[in-house]
DNA sequence: CCGTATCCTCACAGATACTG
DNA sequence: CAGTATCTGTGAGGATACGG
């Protein structure tokens, strides 16, 4: 099974507190990253959208983690310049990667979070 | 690509705010749940193995993450009556079943982490 | 429609000290 | 060795109001 050591042997250092890796782990892994991903994941969304298909995000937080994961090259945006605006949200193909590799823990998730909290 | 809305197709009102998806992902992708468990991921490992194999863990956190994990049935623990005390940490099965399910993220944010900090 | 700006709070998290 | 106890702060995150 994959783990930390395993990671360690093919890469001196990798998650080791100072290693890059552990600030792109808590971006991914933040509380709304995971869930504003997936849901691009499905393909381009505007402003409105991507808020209501995560559901229960507020609107600062939407921003933010927006822009932390534009910064992080994993999602573009689009400003069309109309009235009203329009803003679309896409994954870059970077994001379609990172999406691809956190499939499996999302349906892992999904399939047993009920046998976890009834547990 | 697996997306919110695909889950949702096979699983309705999965991952909605009130869903317990929401909260097993929080614990799984909390700061330290993701590292300890795959630490964890190469076998049994003493508390103090567990401190070591992380790194950059407080012992306040560490108690926390695993109780959690424990709690979650993801971690179990086994406390040997001995002087010095002796408490051996190990995944469950559900536990190995997610660390094979988080192995592709962990992977991909190892190879692309560099990419991502340096923009 | 798509955000910013502001204020507030509380639980996450670190540091330190101590115990069976 | 394997934790618990306590104190403290920082910042993630929510609510609301407002602006381009």
């Amino acid at each position: 099974m994959l783990s930390l050591q395993t990671l360690r042997d093919q890469q001196d250092g990798v998650f080791t507190p100072a290693c890059p890796s552990r600030v792109v782990l808590d971006h991914v892994t933040s509380k709304w990253g995971v869930l504003v991903l997936a849901a691009l994941a499905d393909g381009t969304l505007r402003w409105g959208e991507v808020r209501r298909a995560v559901g229960g995000i507020s609107e600062k937080m939407l921003a933010s983690t927006l822009k932390t994961l534009e910064a992080d090259g994993l999602v573009s945006r689009t400003a069309h310049p109309e009235v009203p605006p329009r803003v679309e949200y896409a994954l870059t193909p970077l994001g379609e990667g990172l999406v691809e590799a956190m499939s499996p823990l999302l349906a892992w998730v999904a399939a047993h979070a009920e046998e976890i909290v009834s547990g």
